[in-house]
RNA sequence: GGAAGGGUGGCCGAGUGGCUAAAGGCAGCAGACUGUAAAUCUGCCGGACUCAGUCCUACGUAGGUUCGAAUCCUACCCCUUCCA
């Protein structure tokens, strides 16, 4: 599959697929080109419910079908309750743990908060739709004589979700082999209650994008299409969205605006344009200035990658507090709203609490013996003052600035201690 | 149903009676260098406790042998391969 060059597509949303890097591959470019040309084109994009909240992996797929709508598209977000049910066995050895019905809901309702901020909901706008509406009532003979008919087991077998797992010799059970067939009854049924034509995804989704579209060609006589965009690495290699304390969560319960803004502000130098072009809707030619700084100006770029990225994901008014007290802590070294915070008893406080135990009660560090090692390795400050003895105690004496105290672990990690 | 092999820390993977909280690698955290970057070097990397120590938890699950078990025995569960 050869990629057009952007100047021979005629839709704007071709065009904003290529040039700002979401393009992968896409079945039969030029016919799509044609269909969005023509205006209203709809969409969808395919959601898990196997967790409450998406991360950063789903962004890419997301902004996709964000900018469909800036083009005049209609999207459409397809909750996966029946799929969930089922589990995807692409890129895992592993049979996914089954969920219940309710956890399942609970997770879908969760998810809906992230895309009120992205998306237009009003009349004729984005759609969010599940699944489990259809897929649930599903007549097993019926849908086998309807649908199964146009899957032959031999084809079945050569998609990579499929022979990965039996070329690793791990096991794959019929549950699992079916979600491919589902998947691409998804398509055909949001093509016959929507009109959809267009599923976008991830790049480990071709396989199930691709039977969708055959199925469509197949049941229905319909020219459907597929586009994916690439899976994201950073430019060191790591798969993109996961820290320490595990994924980069959309939602704020899961990580605050402050942690978030900080992967961001984090971005290695090699990858501040190709991020910019991806997770921002900035210009590309102020794309192109901000990705030529040098040196540390470059840090200049990541502030406002992490900005702009802020504020679609969260809002504006947690992007500025956020880049705010980044501004505060590490350019001014002051003390910042904004950072996690302790909250320590009166009557703690004049005994003194050690500040080791304090670092575990901030979340700096997961248990009191690594916060007790990181004091010993001189990792530690309170207060910018490094921290040498272990058993060092934070009194009232040390609430110094606006009665707070400021905990540090390496560069990085600040945490506020308050009185409560 | 039969035979063989296997299940070890977040992951990979050594270990076949004490020297094992368990080699090595990856991932992670911190320090140095920098620019809140990368690369590199160094240290750390189950938990509790004012800690050169003591205790708790951990090698699929449950028992047993032994002064002592990830290591030996028994039963069970799960996985893989071959045979039927």
């Amino acid at each position: 599959m050869t990629t057009p060059l952007p100047s021979s597509v005629k839709s704007d949303f071709l065009r904003v697929m290529l040039e700002r890097g979401y393009y992968h591959q896409a079945t039969d470019v030029e016919a799509l080109d044609k269909a969005l040309g023509a205006g209203g084109l709809v969409a969808y994009n395919g959601y898990d419910a196997t967790a409450d909240s998406l991360h950063v992996g789903h962004l890419l797929p997301t902004m996709m079908q964000r900018w469909l709508q800036k083009c005049g598209g209609k999207p459409i977000l397809l909750m996966g309750g029946g799929t969930t049910k089922i589990g995807d066995p692409s890129g895992r050895d592993e049979t996914r743990q089954l969920l219940t019905n309710e956890a399942i809901d609970a997770n879908i309702a969760k998810i809906k908060t992230a895309f009120d901020r992205l998306f237009d909901f009003g009349p004729n706008g984005a759609l969010l739709v599940n699944n489990a509406d259809w897929l649930d009532r599903l007549e097993y003979i019926p849908f086998l004589r309807d649908v199964g008919r146009h899957f032959t087991i031999n084809r079945m077998l050569t998609f990579d979700s499929v022979r990965l797992r039996l070329d690793r010799e791990q096991p794959l059970t019929f549950l699992e082999f079916n979600y491919m067939i589902l998947q691409a009854y998804d398509f055909v049924e949001l093509n016959r209650r929507y009109g959809c034509v267009l599923q976008t995804g991830g790049s480990d989704q071709w396989g199930n994008i691709v039977n969708g579209v055959d199925l469509g060609r197949r049941i229905a006589n319909k020219d459907l299409f597929g586009l994916t965009c690439p899976l994201l690495t950073t430019a060191s290699g790591a798969k993109m969205g996961k820290t320490a304390a595990g994924a980069v969560w959309l939602n704020s319960d899961r990580l605050s605006d402050w942690d978030f803004w900080q992967y961001w502000r984090n971005t290695e130098d090699a990858d501040v344009g190709r991020f910019l072009k991806l997770f921002t809707e900035l210009p590309l030619d102020e794309i192109a200035r901000l990705e030529a700084l040098q040196g540390a100006e470059i840090n200049e770029a990541k502030k406002i990658l992490a900005t702009e990225i802020t504020k679609l994901v969260r809002g504006p008014e947690a992007a500025e507090a956020a880049a705010e007290t980044a501004r505060r802590t590490f350019e001014q070294g002051a003390l910042a709203e904004g950072l996690p915070t302790v909250e320590v008893a009166g009557a703690e406080l004049a005994d003194g609490v050690t500040v080791f135990s304090l670092l575990a009660r901030a979340g700096l560090v997961a248990s009191n013996a690594e916060a007790r090692r990181q004091i010993k390795q001189g990792a530690v400050k309170l207060n910018d003052q490094p921290v040498s003895d272990e058993f060092a105690k934070v009194t009232a004496a040390d609430l110094v600035s606006d009665g707070a105290a400021k905990l540090s672990l390496g560069k990085k990690k600040h945490a506020l201690v308050r009185a409560s």
